[in-house]
DNA sequence: TGAGAAGTAACCATTGAAATTACAGCAGGT
DNA sequence: ACCTGCTGTAATTTCAATGGTTACTTCTCA
């Protein structure tokens, strides 16, 4: 099982935004076209993280902003306003286990703390990462092209 | 998103495989009703475990043994056995973007590095867990019961 | 007011998870 | 040698989520 490819198109958006913001109006049109997707599909994750208040989308005109400074923007908060997860919980548990097993009635006692860290863990990490870091990785990229 | 119940269902079998070793013959059947779902599932799951040689499914009289010591089966070890991640990338691309774009065929190498070392943070907290751990708690949950 | 763009509803196709039924194959007890 | 209980596994179904697409409404600016 993988985390949604809705994720790493939001990066993909952001940084098509930070690269084209002064070049190009950046529409879900453009954007579409980047990824190689449908402009809806751009246009739903817009709406995400435009709820989020991560960017702002200019209705009428058109156009993508990005609301905050970039090293302000970390992966996890991308992260959570793209996926929808259940709870908040990244591990799924089968749903009513049998009470009067002393197993069942107390799997969830035994490993909720324990899966908790784990799914810290990796949350922690991503908060390592922000918008920034794409900015300067790309710039390095892109001079390497040349 | 979340990861699938059969990771949690597979430390559930764990648990009742050492829980319930010496009093009965932990079957398919006795873990479908612990965790309340249906053998097949459980034999499926249990399949993958002994595919991973972390346990031994007895055919014809049945019966799960665990193969090594609780405490050299981690958490990671489990979770490898049972999730079939694709090229072992826990996150996903939307698959060819676009190369006439600056961005587009950059955003694997921008990002490659940075998503990997998320999943390692996570894995690298999955393998601080093991089935001994799972051991020590659930007795201290069973004390606490009575 | 018209053009371009976002917002969104309504579909559809595909995929994967989980459940279920059915049956063949195996091993131990009698 | 057979019966019983259990595993292995195929086939099917249901359900939800993802991703794609079309179509239409709404908005803003020139």
């Amino acid at each position: 099982m993988q985390i949604s490819s809705r994720f790493t198109v939001a990066l993909h958006i952001f940084t098509c935004v930070d690269v084209f913001k002064d070049q190009y109006k950046v529409t879900s049109d453009f954007l579409a076209g980047s990824i190689n997707t449908n402009p809806v599909i751009i246009r739903k994750i817009l709406s995400q993280l435009s709820k989020a208040n991560l960017i702002t989308v200019a209705r009428g005109t058109g156009g993508v902003t990005i609301n905050r400074p970039l090293s302000e923007i970390s992966f996890y908060d991308v992260y959570q306003a793209i996926e929808p997860v259940e709870n908040g919980d990244l591990f799924h548990f089968h749903e009513a286990p049998n009470p009067e097993c002393p197993v069942g009635r107390n799997i969830h006692k035994l490993l909720d703390g324990k899966l908790k860290s784990i799914q810290n863990a990796m949350e922690d990490e991503m908060k390592k990462y922000s918008l920034a870091d794409l900015h300067s990785g790309m710039e390095e990229l892109l001079e390497k092209e040349e």
